[in-house]
DNA sequence: CATGGCGATAACCAAAAGTGATCATGTCGG
DNA sequence: CCGACATGATCACTTTTGGTTATCGCCATG
């Protein structure tokens, strides 16, 4: 059955009158003739009466009027549900973030939800390692994840500051990494910061050190606080600096001494949810002024347009 | 939207793979997969992701799958229910029966109630030229009316029999309508069985006489009690004689004096609840003897074909 | 590196649906 | 009573659609 016929039948039952109805479907009544002959030869039974007086619906046409309109309304409604559904108004959008959450990703949900309310924004804290796992079983759309990332994965680098040196008072004349020798090391909790600790690892290698892990801790100010109290050194980045502990911080002289951050989804995603998401992600970035964030410099050469995947997205908003 | 792409859809939707949906579908891959392209384009979004690793939903996929088994279903439900509707199982017949109710009509309407449980069997009481007016705006299906009729209703005559000439003991020199002379006649209500009435005028006037009419009463039994009162004379149908009252019956020797009913309908009517109906009516009149039934002489020839009107009902049944 | 599975694409063909012209019929006004 | 009009069916024809086979490109796998 074809709901061409089945709307055009619906009109013929309101007008009762073939040409009027033609008319108003756009359409020659010789056409809407057939419509209405191949419905009722679908059906098995004459849906109207043609009689000199007039046009009339017979019983079963009488029948299938009173359901054709809620029929036809539905179709409409499952039609524009897909629609919007396609337009990545509705749905649901995964969304990770690890231990170093910027404020900058809090304001993006609070604009995407608000620019698509009906989008279920499902967040989920994880480590970048497994934010990638998930992104690529689509457990999530988006991951806020520490950069590099892994070929598969597109990126847009969101923040990046230096890490620094954190010393204890007592430790003045250490002045920078390659001075570490058997100073313990104070590093984030591993298993939720591999990459991390790998770029922390390929620094004292880098500076021909190799220092003890002292201790693995959940957050930064967790570190500071160890390192404070002269358990040993830390690498934090910048911004969870605080003066307030007597820590003596050093700038590190080496390119790899970058803590980045980047939002991370699939390469060529095309749902529409998600892109709509990177757009409410890039015009937040474009409304943050470039100097209020860290300088960009990401480990592999920023964002690329990775195959000119998002067909929308204009990476080039982070070529300052 | 087709009915048969959103098919096609939810078939894939379940098999996720192009080639065995088609098969299932009895139709080649490139025909499906021409119908989802279509279906996207009419949604405006990818349905399905075809990756190398398979064939797997999008969320706008998603969503529609979810709804669109829902309204095939619906779809389906609809259909069959006008196809229902159209051979004549569900719905409402409008039958109409006048002052003469035979028991015929009682045994076809439960034969038909039983047969079609589905359709709502309208009794409604009134006479016979009202029955057709009522035939004639579709309030009425069927009128177990008086014949004849108006020559735009076909009809099958369903009994017939002759009208006697009923006497007071007192006046046994009657010996027919003739000699009626000044003796009253007591006749059904006028308004209720107007063709019963014109047709006595006209059988009296064949005999040269017109005697004045005494009375009009609902029923046969009152108007027998009343020429056994010695009220007047009556005419009546043969079946309606008493034995016990003390009258006189006179057979009439003329074509007229015939008492004929029949079931009527719209020439050319082509409900199927209608022809059920009549089918109905005809089996059961097959089924009853013509013996037992008063002999059939139908004034306009009996009942014929009318046009052609009933596809299947078969006239001759009445030939004999 | 050849192979096989899978979906897209191309070329082609048949069926369907649309169109304008015309027909048949019934109604209505003069 | 007759011609004009209205209405839906029918016809001949064109365009569009949907389907088929053959083939391609891609990728995973042995």
């Amino acid at each position: 059955m074809d709901f061409r016929c089945l709307n055009s039948f619906a009109v013929l039952a309101n007008q009762l009158h073939f040409g009027r109805a033609a008319t108003l479907l756009h359409l020659s009544q010789p056409a809407l003739s057939k419509q209405i002959r191949k419905l009722e030869e679908e059906i098995g039974a004459a849906l109207f009466r043609r009689d000199s007086s007039g046009t009339t619906l017979t019983a079963a046409g009488a029948v299938l009027a009173r359901d054709a309109g809620d029929l036809l309304a539905r179709c409409q409604e499952t039609l524009s549900r897909a629609r919007r559904a396609g337009r990545g108004e509705t749905g649901t959008i995964g969304i990770g973030f690890g231990i170093a959450t910027y404020d900058l990703m809090p304001r993006v949900i609070a604009r995407f939800r608000a620019l698509y309310p009906g989008i279920q924004v499902s967040l989920r804290d994880m480590p970048s390692v497994e934010q990638v796992d998930a992104l690529r079983a689509r457990r999530l759309d988006i991951g806020f994840v520490r950069l590099p990332t892994p070929a598969d994965m597109t990126v847009l680098p969101v923040a990046s500051e230096r890490l620094v040196l954190a010393l204890p008072a007592a430790a003045a004349d250490i002045a920078g990494i390659g001075d570490l020798r058997a100073m313990p090391l104070i590093l984030l909790d591993r298993r939720r910061t591999q990459s991390v600790f790998d770029q922390v690892m390929a620094l004292c290698a880098a500076f021909h050190v190799s220092p003890p892990i002292q201790q693995e801790v959940p957050e930064f100010s967790t570190a500071l606080a160890l390192v404070a109290s002269g358990a040993g050194a830390s690498l934090v980045p910048r911004s969870a600096k605080r003066d307030d502990l007597g820590i003596i911080y050093r700038d590190i002289d080496h390119a790899a001494a970058e803590w980045s951050v980047g939002a991370a989804w699939r390469t060529g995603e095309c749902e529409p949810a998600v892109l709509n998401f990177l757009r409410c992600l890039e015009t937040e970035l474009s409304a943050c002024p470039a100097g209020q964030r860290s300088h960009l410099r990401g480990p592999r050469g920023a964002a690329a347009p990775a195959g000119g995947a998002g067909p929308t997205l204009r990476y080039q908003l982070f070529s300052d």
